[in-house]
DNA sequence: CATGAATGAGTGTTCATTCAT
DNA sequence: AATGAATGAACACTCATTCAT
C-alpha cells in the first residue's frame, strides 16, 4: 500500500495523474512550453523557467515528465494526434463527397492544423529535436491516415493505382502545401488560390489517366 | 543565456579571412561540423569540439565564427547556395527538353542534394535553428528559382497559367517528395516509382487544363 | 565578452534567500570573496574559485547573484554600510562631548574601517570595478553621515558655515588622512601622530576664524 | 650585428623606440588605451581591442609593451610625471608668494591635473589595477614634491612643525580635496568655493599653534 | 620591423536533475 | 505530493600571447 514510483512499461513513464489537480498542472507545464516557445524560440525553453512559467516548482515539472525532452516528445505527440483526429473527422464528413471533396477536406484539416497556430505549429516541425523517430512517426501517421481516406475514394481513381504509392505522394503533398500555404505563401498567393491550386493538383494527379504514356524524361541530356 | 543581456566590448563582426591559411581554416571548421552532425547528432556539437574534429584551436573558431550558431547559419547557406546552383544548371541542361525532362531533372537535382547525404540535410533542414528568417530565405530563393525553371518551358503550359502560383505549388511538392523520397520512402516504394510518381504529379498539374471546371470541395458538409 | 550583445531567454534576477540554508550560503560566498581577495588579490577572485572556496557549488553561486559583479556590488555595500553604521555610532556615542571628541571619533571610526582589514578595504575601493555609480555613492553616503556629525556640534563652529562646504571639506579630508594613516603613512609618522594632526587639521579649519581675511592666494604669478 | 631582441635591464623592457615612426606607434598604441577607458570602461580594453583602435597590428604592440599591464604602468607613469612636473612649475613660480599662494598653486595644480579629463584621471586611479607599488609610488612622489613645496615657505610655519608630517598630512588633504572638487562635489559647492574651503583648510593647519595645547579628543566615551 | 593567423588555458555561465525539507 | 535549494558536468566564449610569413 505505500504508494511507491511505479514505472508502467519500463518506458520512462511517471505516474499518470490520477487527481484533478494533477492533470491542470500537466496542462499548465505543456502550455508554459508552447508559451515560451512561442514568445522567445525553442532555446529558451529549459525546465527551471518551464516551471517558473507554469507556475508550479521544478520538483513537479520532473514529477510528471522524467526528463525535459519528455515535455517535448508529449506536445509533439499532441499534434500528432489531432491531426490524425481531424483527418479521420473529415474522412467521415466527406463520406458521400466526391474525391475532391475528400482532398478538400485533408487539405483543410492540415491547414487549420498548422494555421490555428502557425508559430507553434513551425516550431514543432523545425525545432523540436524529433529524434531519433519523431519525423517517422509523423510521416507514417499521416501517410496511414490519408491512405483510409484515398481508399474511401478509390472507385473514383485508376484501377491501377498502388494506395501506398499515391498516400505517399498525397501525403507529402498535402502536408508541404498546407505548411506552405499556412505560413509562406509567396507575395500575391492567396491562402484561397493555394488551397484550389494544391486540391488540383492533387486530384490531377489521383485521377490521372492511370498507367498513361510514359514520361519523357529520359530525353534530357 | 536566457534573458536578454549586453556584452561589454568590441567586435561583433570576425574578420574575414585574408591568407591562404585562413581559408583553410574556415573550410576544416564547417567540415568538422558537418562530420560531427553525421556521426553523432546535432546535440554532440559544441565549440571545442568542433575545434578539436577541425584540428584548430577554439580560439581560430572564434576568428571567423562570432558564435556557434554562425557555423550553422554558413553551412545552411552553403546549403541553399548548392541546390540553387544544382538547379540553375539543370535548367541549362534542360533548355531543349521538354516540360517533363525538365522538372524531371529538377526533381533529381534535389534528390541528388538530399540523398547525397540524407543525415546531413536532414539536420540542416530540421534541426538547426535557423531562426529567424533561415527557412523562409530557403523558401524564397527556391520559389525563384523554380520560378526561372517554369518560365523556360512556359510555352508548354496553359495560356492562363500564373507562374508564381505555379512555382509555388511545384517548389513545395518537389521539395517535400523529393526530401520524403530520398529520406522516408514507406516500405514497397522504390525511389524510382517515387520519382515518376511525382513528376506525373507536377506535370499533370502544370499541364492540367489551365482553368478548368471549378473543383467540387463545396460538395461536402 | 568584447560588444553589446543580446542574451536569450529569462531571468536577470536571482531569488533573494528565503531558507534559512540559503542565508548561509550567501555568507559563506562573500566570506570567500573576502578570503581570495585578501590572499591573492583581485585577480585571482574567480567564480568557480569563490564557489569551492566557500564550499558551495558554482551552480549556487549563480542562484545568488546574477553574475560575477555582483558580488562585488554586494561587498561594496556591505562596506558602505559599515562605515555609515560605524559614523553614526559615533555620533551617538560622542553626542557629549567637544568638537574635537567628535572628530576624533569620526577619524578612528574611519581608520578602524580601513585598518581592520587594509588589504580588502584597499581592494574594495581601489580595485573593484564599482562602475558606475559605486564611487558616488560611497561620496553621497559619507557626505551624509558627516553633515550630521557636524551638525550636532554646531554650536562650536562659527555662525556662517555652511554645513554642506564644511562636510564636503571634512568628508574628504576624514576619508583621505584616515585611508592614509591605515595604509600608506611614510616612515617615521606613526599612527597617533597621523590621528592627531588629522584631527587638529579638521578641528582647526571647523573652528576657523569663519570669514577671516581673504586667503593672500592672488599674490602669485 | 644581427640585432637580436636586447633586453636592457632584465627588467621587462623591450627595445626604447628609436625611430620617429616608432614613438608614433607608442603614442597611438597609449592613446588608444584611453581613448578605450574613458568610453567603455577599462574591462573592455584588450590588447587586440587596442592595437585595433590604435591602428596598428597586435603584433606591433607586443614590440613596445612586454605585456597588458606595462600599458597601463606607461600611463600611470605618466600621470604621475604629469603631476610632478605641474608641482615643481609651482614651487618655482610661487617662489616669491606667501604660504597661501604656494598652496593654492599647488592646489590648482592638482585640479587642473585632474579637471583637465576627469574621467581619465578617476579611472587611471580607480579603475587601473596599480598593483602592487602603484598607489604607494604616486604617494611617495606626491610627498616628496609636496614636502619641497612646504621646505620652500618653513620661515612661515611653526618652529617645531615636522615636515614629513606636515607633507604627509597637506599630501593628503590637497590631493583629496582637489580630486574631490574637480569630480564630485555635492550640490551647492562651486569649485571656487572648493577651492578657497580646501586653501583654508591647508594653511589654517599648517601656520596652526604648532605644539597647541593637545586636543580633547580623551573626552569621549 | 610589421602583420595577423593561430593558440589554448582560463573563466563566466547555464541548466538538467536530485533530494532534503 | 509539492517545494525550491543545491548540484556540477558541460559549454560558450575571451583574450593575452606567440610566431610564421
Amino acid at each position: 500500500m505505500g504508494s511507491k514510483k511505479i514505472k508502467k512499461g519500463g518506458r520512462n513513464v511517471r505516474r499518470e495523474p490520477r487527481q484533478w489537480r494533477a492533470r491542470q498542472t500537466v496542462e499548465a507545464i505543456l502550455e508554459a512550453v508552447v508559451r515560451i516557445v512561442k514568445r522567445e524560440g525553442i532555446g529558451a525553453v529549459n525546465t527551471n523557467r518551464v516551471a517558473e512559467v507554469a507556475g508550479v516548482s521544478i520538483g513537479s515539472v520532473y514529477q510528471y515528465f522524467p526528463d525535459k525532452r519528455a515535455m517535448f516528445i508529449a506536445l509533439h505527440r499532441q499534434h500528432i494526434e489531432e491531426i490524425d483526429r481531424l483527418i479521420h473527422r473529415t474522412i467521415v464528413e466527406c463520406g458521400q463527397s466526391s474525391l475532391e471533396g475528400m482532398i478538400c477536406g485533408v487539405f483543410d484539416a492540415m491547414v487549420d492544423a498548422h494555421a490555428k497556430d502557425p508559430a507553434y505549429s513551425s516550431v514543432i516541425f523545425s525545432e523540436i529535436p524529433h529524434r531519433p523517430h519523431g519525423t517517422e512517426e509523423f510521416a507514417v501517421r499521416l501517410h496511414g491516415v490519408i491512405r483510409l481516406a484515398l481508399a474511401a475514394k478509390k472507385g473514383e481513381m485508376p484501377r491501377g493505382l498502388d494506395l501506398d504509392v499515391a498516400a505517399f505522394v498525397v501525403g507529402n503533398i498535402v502536408d508541404a502545401l498546407a505548411h506552405g500555404a499556412a505560413m509562406r505563401r509567396p507575395r500575391g498567393v492567396t491562402i484561397e488560390v493555394a488551397r484550389e491550386e494544391s486540391v488540383r493538383a492533387m486530384v490531377g494527379y489521383l485521377r490521372g489517366r492511370g498507367r498513361g504514356r510514359r514520361l519523357a524524361c529520359e530525353d534530357r541530356a
